[in-house]
DNA sequence: CATTATAGTAAACATTTGTTCACTGTCAAG
DNA sequence: CTTGACAGTGAACAAATGTTTACTATAATG
């Protein structure tokens, strides 16, 4: 079937990072013309799974991305929409790679803003922040991740845990940012 | 300087989804000669950013990928480690995209659970889940996000809220899994 | 100073690339 | 039946590809 080929095409970019050339495409399609890989293409790239700019094939948007369904109330069980997007998640969740990294959270400090032990967040580097930021930030000389926040009346910093459990963290000597949390990901089982 | 040409590089392939030919890298690193862009290029291969296969190029996983550092705990502040992994997100999140989806969530029935409004929830197309999944299901023909559930004495199937607002959805006529949720992912701000 | 590595230019080249053209078999529609 | 569309074969080809070789300038090392 032709899904079985674009499923193909698919694996191998997952795996080499790159299109096949139409030479390997003959093997990985089962052909043994190359004219034959020629017409398959074209009709990916008029489907708009692919596409050519100057002689070159390269990806679309949708060849790799999710489909992303409308809203959908959890509250009040609604039908969910079919106005399609496509979303890749790296795109969605990373606007500067250069500056971005990730770290795995352990403990229940941040429970209240529905971040727990196991999730990962996704950190841009930054010396500052605004107050309800979550920062990955250095107080008096110890790694954490709170909340940063500035008390108005005293023009001080604090960090907050959001989980009564803890008390809010003011820094003795120093309070140093090193990152702001930019997105939270989990993955369930 | 070298980095400028590596960002410059990174971004070709944002874009293009493709890693530019050494004609186009030339314009790209401001070269003249095909041979500096060669030499930069095997320098890159022997840092493990790119590789070789039969003689074509492509990107290895540290050439997108964010670093990961360990663990840092949010409950007692410890020096996050230096044990440094790299991850692309798309390849963590999503094991098989052909049957997977994104869904938007609105409401607040699966706040329990860390799941908000606007969290994008990934989900995987199939017809059965364990008890405790978070499914896509008809509940008695009107679409729902929610936890699924298996009573062991009476052998019945139901939907239940992560919200103490909400009762459990015990369905009348039917109900019909569409989907589990394999991840859930927020981006902040 | 002499030396050696580094970063780049310039030209030449076999190989591979994507594309085109002409052709074949198969299947469904009128 | 005939027709036309579809899916694929096979060969030919200009253009572009990555690589190699020879050479230059600059800076760093001892």
């Amino acid at each position: 079937m032709a899904t079985d080929r674009l499923n193909a095409l698919k694996k191998f970019f997952k795996r080499n990072r790159r299109l096949p050339s139409y030479s390997e495409m003959l093997k990985l399609f089962g052909f043994s013309s190359k004219n034959a890989v020629f017409k398959l293409i074209n009709k990916w790239v008029e489907a708009g799974l692919l596409k050519k700019e100057s002689g070159k094939l390269a990806p679309t948007s949708h060849f790799f991305a999710l489909p992303m369904y409308g809203v959908i109330r959890a509250g009040y069980p609604i039908l969910a929409e079919e106005n399609k997007n496509y979303l890749t998640l790296d795109d969605y969740l990373i606007e500067d790679p250069a500056s971005a990294f990730l770290l795995k959270v352990s403990g229940d400090s941040l429970t209240g803003v529905g971040i727990f032990e196991g999730d990962i967040v996704i950190i841009e580097r930054k010396r500052e922040a605004g107050s309800g930021d979550i920062v990955l930030a250095q107080i008096d000389h110890e790694w954490t991740l709170k909340i940063f926040k500035k008390d108005r009346v005293k023009r001080l910093a604090y960090l907050e845990a959001a989980n009564p459990k803890y008390p809010p963290f003011h820094p003795r000597e120093n309070l140093e940012i090193y990152g702001v949390v930019k997105a939270v990901v989990r993955k369930l089982n």
